[in-house]
DNA sequence: TGTTAATATGAAAGTGCTTTCATTAAAATA
DNA sequence: TATTTTAATGAAAGCACTTTCATATTAACA
């Protein structure tokens, strides 16, 4: 492609152009800034000469890269997918390019973890849903890559988190005092590798809300299941064609809760009458379907983090933060 | 950017070991350069500071990860999540990094053309249900940016598209196939500033079926609106309260689908007793409302997006490829 | 002891780019 | 026509380092 010299450099294009080098940093970085013809001439110079600005002295001189790295799980679950989109909502009113970077084995994560502090083309970082451990969190400040998680806290990391005890009592005190006694719980089983799976917080907060109301609960209202529409369908057909079936069921997942009610439509179970619904996270679906349900702000959780991790980047100086998010019962139509 | 405490350069280590820049510098390159006593002390500041030679840090950059750019139109419309979710799980199969661009107004996009050739640092682009012009074509081209295009096609670039007109075609014809004759059209009115809409495409294959069938629709049956599940569903109810209503809608987008399922369940009617509904698109929700709909197979285009930019990136005297994705009618409950 | 050769260090000049600020020319207003 | 605005440009000051060159010690030699 390029005979043996140098790369040209912008005081090449300078030259050729005739203009001075200031004008031809804006022809890159601010096109309309500068005049139709010279930006014309100056383009036809940067053809000529196949000129690159190099990243680093770029950077440099900008100092800082504009690009905020996300690590995300598999992009599969809705709910991190309406993180995300609160997270690009923001980035984008800020100019940051977003970077995504998928993860689908804790070696994946432990692979980006460890490679893209050092790589140093990040300004800051969020890790979506994923817990990490001491060791990566110990890097992370090392290099002083600013971060901030969502979902799976860290003591020194920023992070934008829930109650998850709270919210699993919540919800099962609106269903008691809709009048519920029967109230049968379905979660996933998708068990994070270390850290505390959510979902068993969510339980948590049930079994306390019934003790706190005297209620017992059988065993055989307690399942769990991998975290998808159809399997947590089946679960609620199981739970229906129990000889003493629940009135109610607290799903821990919207996605969970929207299985319950295609399985109460395919059986011609009116819902609430005959089985209320509560679900959690208030997916775009959960509207959609008209499923009550307790929010839990997703598209916020991405910008909070957002901000909080723009803020750091702007003044590492900032005390680590963690904010909660609060959570509210969604009253529609299934409760 | 604000300036707080940002992470030491090397001057803070100067300052603090009390040598200049010149011996951090050389501590760090050359330290066979410099007297042991000296070299422990300057280390040491290293130490205390965490401090990293960005430069350095950079320059180790391990694996060498290439980046794939994807433009996309503000990350708000689940089929544009669906794709990204295709587009993602291939690319995170290979060596690539994934930088996203959202873009809310022509006016962005234009900027991101003109500058990601140059300094975006980008082996490739994907460019998704955005209308590019000939100029950024020529552009794309004269930089040698491999690119794909989604949806909205160009001649000179690859893509990955759908036969719209056909797709209005097959939903039309296998509600006539159902006995219905009067066929109502919901479409979105989200115009893109150049190129053609595939809504408008959609209802001329809606058009087309019924002159072939010999079937008259009242142009109150037509309507438009903009892409949102709520304007949908108002528009339905004023379809269902027309005095000789339509006996299905072939709702050209599946979001909108869902929006005039959302009205039959407000009003009870009964589907597909009452109202048959298709819709277009397959989203996940569909599925999960059992919507029948026209699969245009968003994670494939994704998917196929990728394949053939990266073999373009891998070898770039292929010939420019354009992809037609089947359309096929996924018969569910609402028909 | 005087002179030369090492050795250790710092000042300052790059490096390739962005951005602020001042300057000039052209356009809009009074 | 005089005066204020606005647009288009260049000079020069950073940015975070690396490198060259000059200087000051100290060690080694005659």
């Amino acid at each position: 492609m390029k005979n043996g010299k140098k790369a040209p450099t912008i005081f090449d294009v300078s030259e050729l152009s005739g203009y001075s080098i200031s004008t031809i940093s804006r022809v890159i970085n601010n096109p309309e800034k500068v005049n139709v013809e010279t930006r014309q001439k100056v383009n036809d110079a940067i053809d000529q000469l196949g000129f690159v600005p190099k990243a680093e002295a770029r950077a440099r001189a900008l100092r800082y890269m504009g690009k905020i790295g996300v690590i995300t799980p598999f992009f599969t679950a809705p709910s991190f997918i309406q993180r995300m989109r609160g997270i690009a909502n923001s980035l984008s009113k800020e100019n940051f390019d977003l970077v995504i970077y998928t993860v689908d084995s804790n070696n994946r994560l432990q692979s980006y973890l460890s490679s893209l502090p050092l790589t140093g083309n990040l300004d800051g970082l969020v890790i979506m849903s994923l817990p990490v451990n001491d060791n990566d969190v110990k890097r992370l400040l090392d290099y002083h890559l600013p971060t901030t998680l969502i979902e799976f806290p860290h003591p020194l990391l920023n992070s934008v988190e829930i109650d998850d005890v709270e919210g699993g009592r919540i919800a099962t005190e609106y269903l008691i005092q809709k009048g519920h006694r029967r109230i049968a719980f379905l979660g996933d089983s998708d068990l994070p590798e270390y850290s505390i799976h959510p979902v068993s917080l969510r339980l948590k907060g049930f079994r306390k809300a019934l003790k706190t109301a005297n209620i017992e609960v059988p065993e055989s209202f307690i399942r769990l299941a991998p975290y998808s529409q159809e399997q947590a369908r089946q679960i609620a057909k199981e739970l229906i064609d129990l000889p003493n079936p629940p009135s109610a069921i607290f799903a821990a997942t919207d996605l969970q809760a929207l299985g319950v009610l295609k399985a109460t439509r395919q059986l011609g179970i009116k819902v609430p009458e005959e089985l209320a619904i509560i679900g959690f996270d208030d997916l775009d679906m959960a509207d959609f379907e008209d499923l009550t349900t307790v929010r839990q702000h997703l598209d916020e959780s991405g910008r909070l983090a957002i901000e909080i991790l723009l803020s750091h980047i702007a003044d590492s100086s900032r005390p680590v933060q963690h904010v909660y998010l609060p959570l509210t019962v969604i009253e529609r139509l299934t409760v």
